[in-house]
DNA sequence: CACTCGTGGCC
DNA sequence: TGGCCAAGAGT
């Protein structure tokens, strides 16, 4: 990818550049935080890490990411090992199918791959769960390869760094972000430079409130000073108006429920008092969708009689629908 | 391309 | 207190 050189803040200016990458370098030497998947050399451990923090807090990981190597201390543990125990050893970490889709890859990889970890961000564009930031993140902090990386630290800071942002929340297209990482992207402290990007994202240039004041590329940077909070969405309709619980809600109170089931199989009926206070035909078909979903995913295994090709039609009680954690 | 997918902390 | 947010990907 090449610059387009027009007038990006950073873009065709080599002197400015360097500045840039000198003052974000040295904060980072400051304040980096202690991660344990920093540094480190097992592309396995980098992929795990990177799923884990997909749409996920730094701190949340921290209290599962140690837990899982030990578990799983490598591809080929995780390959052979169940989709039940990796569905258990994800608990807590929400977005479950991010388990199956790293247990997905770990498989590939052990089956095509002879369990190495491919370097190619474009053979890990293939497998399950990765897309264009995860595959050059496993690439670059795993393989140490020059590559740039756009997730939602960088692209909040790369516009309000680029363009004279007046929202906190306003962002540049991803597209256009892409090529602005590409275009900073440092010819040798490339590693240390993305890391440092998505550190100095969550605690200097932050979504809410960010430290204009004190940050230090405020000479740099043409919207320091002037975000102002996003605008109160005002409220639509009466008053009142309640809000539906979404449905991934609900998913993830099942999975949880069929983990706490230990090995055994739940019943329908009693999901359907777990999940609903008030349990009519409406809360029933709502079950049954849930179900439907998570069946469809590959989350769980219904057993029961017939084998209808959508549980959304199952008549019986649902006393009678027998369903476990997936195998 | 807008929507879906978990969980918990934050102000 | 409830809406927003968090190292995105799949459809």
């Amino acid at each position: 990818m090449i610059s387009q050189g027009d007038s990006a803040a950073f873009g065709p200016d080599l002197s400015r550049r360097r500045i840039l990458h000198r003052r974000v370098l040295r904060w980072y030497a400051r304040h980096r935080r202690a991660l344990p998947w920093r540094d480190i050399d097992d592309p396995y451990c980098v992929m795990v890490s990177e799923f884990m923090l997909q749409q996920t807090q730094v701190a949340r990981v921290l209290d599962h990411f140690t837990r899982w190597i030990e578990r799983f201390p490598d591809i080929g543990a995780l390959a052979r090992a169940s989709r039940r125990d990796v569905l258990l050893a994800w608990s807590g970490m929400g977005y479950n199918r991010r388990a199956l889709q790293l247990h997905a890859a770990a498989r590939e990889i052990a089956a095509r791959y002879d369990e190495v970890v491919p370097a190619d961000p474009a053979l890990l564009r293939l497998l399950p769960g990765f897309g264009r930031y995860t595959a050059h993140a496993v690439a670059c902090f795993g393989y140490r390869q020059r590559l740039p990386l756009v997730e939602v630290n960088i692209r909040r800071l790369l516009s309000r760094l680029h363009e004279n942002m007046r929202e906190e929340r306003a962002l540049l297209p991803e597209t256009d972000i892409w090529r602005i990482a590409d275009a900073l992207l440092p010819p040798r402290a490339f590693y240390d430079w993305n890391q440092a990007l998505m550190d100095f994202g969550a605690s200097v240039c932050t979504a809410r409130a960010p430290v204009c004041g004190s940050c230090p590329l405020r000479t740099d940077c043409p919207s320091a000073g002037m975000l102002r909070p996003a605008a109160r969405e005002a409220r639509v309709g009466s008053a009142a108006a309640v809000r539906e619980v979404p449905r991934r809600i609900y998913r993830g109170r099942v999975v949880e429920f069929l983990r706490e089931a230990n090995g055994h199989c739940a019943d329908a009926a009693r999901l359907h008092e777990f999940l609903f206070d008030i349990r009519g035909d409406e809360e029933r078909a709502r079950l049954l969708d849930i179900l439907a979903t998570l069946q469809r995913d590959g989350m769980l295994r219904v057993l029961r009689g017939a084998d209808e090709a959508d549980i959304r039609s199952f008549q019986g009680p649902l006393s009678k629908l027998h369903l476990c954690l997936a195998e």
